[in-house]
DNA sequence: TTGATTAGTAAGCAG
DNA sequence: CTGCTTACTAATCAA
């Protein structure tokens, strides 16, 4: 996901050639010699290459240049570090969308469901009734008295809150 | 919420005084002039006030003092600008931990719901039997027969979903 | 040394 | 001009 900027190619962008130009980057044409490498180059290149590449060079250009290339790394650095700021930022708000439709979602579950419940409670009161009704007929017929007839009528409802839609 | 920083005393907090000492604000001793106001001052001043101040003074060191005054108002306005940035991140955080709350609660819910849901099928479904059963004998006893019976038996479940926990 | 992060600076845009 | 935002630099810290 994070694509990570490779530390070159940052500047250039944005910037008005006037600007560019007065970058640190290309400043100092005081000694044309640690001109000669490009800002690319001069990141890309590992200690050991450039260490070769800056042996014929004086002290004062040798240290010149690594601070050049120092520089350069830090505004790659910085470049990451706001890239990965802003995907971090995008990546809170998806999970907040996420989570958002997940509240929907189960919103609208549970209506469905509280709905088929009281549907079904009324039912279910409808079909006591019925029962309770036929209670003193099938008391009155030994034959139909069986433990289910028991165990329903009697049994109580489990306690749980009545919180009804509509 | 947003505090806003007022522009000033931003600088001096975590600099060693080396840094400080360094720094543009106070660098160009060059003029003894424009150094008469301190940071606080320069950047509280309105500008009918300021440009009062700056009458007897040579419009280089005008210039130099608006700078200054810029300078300093954008340092108020860069500490401004990231203390908002960190301060939305937390709103964003605190608005994905209600809602992920709010997920758990209606899962929670509707748990319960479903349960008592199921619970509830169970008891009607056994009701069911016992009236069918019944229905024999509420059929032979025409005084029973009720229009509550009637649709009792004969009305049709809902197509709804059989989602079932456990 | 390397990479990340921070405050400060300047440029550029909007109001 | 004011205020905000961005890219860049330098300082600082951790690995």
């Amino acid at each position: 996901m994070s694509k990570k900027i490779f530390l070159s190619q940052v500047k250039s962008e944005e910037m008005s050639a006037a600007a560019a130009a007065q970058a640190r980057s290309v400043s100092p044409p005081l000694t044309p010699n640690h001109m000669s490498i490009s800002d690319d180059e001069l990141i890309s290149l590992s200690v050991k290459e450039l260490n070769r590449l800056l042996k014929p060079l004086s002290r004062e250009e040798v240290i010149k240049l690594k601070q050049r290339r120092r520089t350069l790394k830090n505004r790659g650095y910085a470049a990451n570090c706001r890239e990965k700021r802003i995907s971090q930022k995008e990546e809170l708000e998806t999970e907040k969308d996420k989570l958002r439709s997940e509240v929907d979602r189960l919103q609208r579950e549970n209506n469905v469901v509280k709905m088929e419940l009281n549907a079904l409670r009324n039912k279910c009161e409808a079909l006591e009734h019925f029962a309770r009704r036929n209670d003193i007929h099938i008391l009155t017929q030994p034959r139909v008295v069986s433990p289910i007839h028991g165990s329903l009528v009697v049994k109580a409802e489990p306690g749980l809150p009545r919180s009804t839609v509509s």
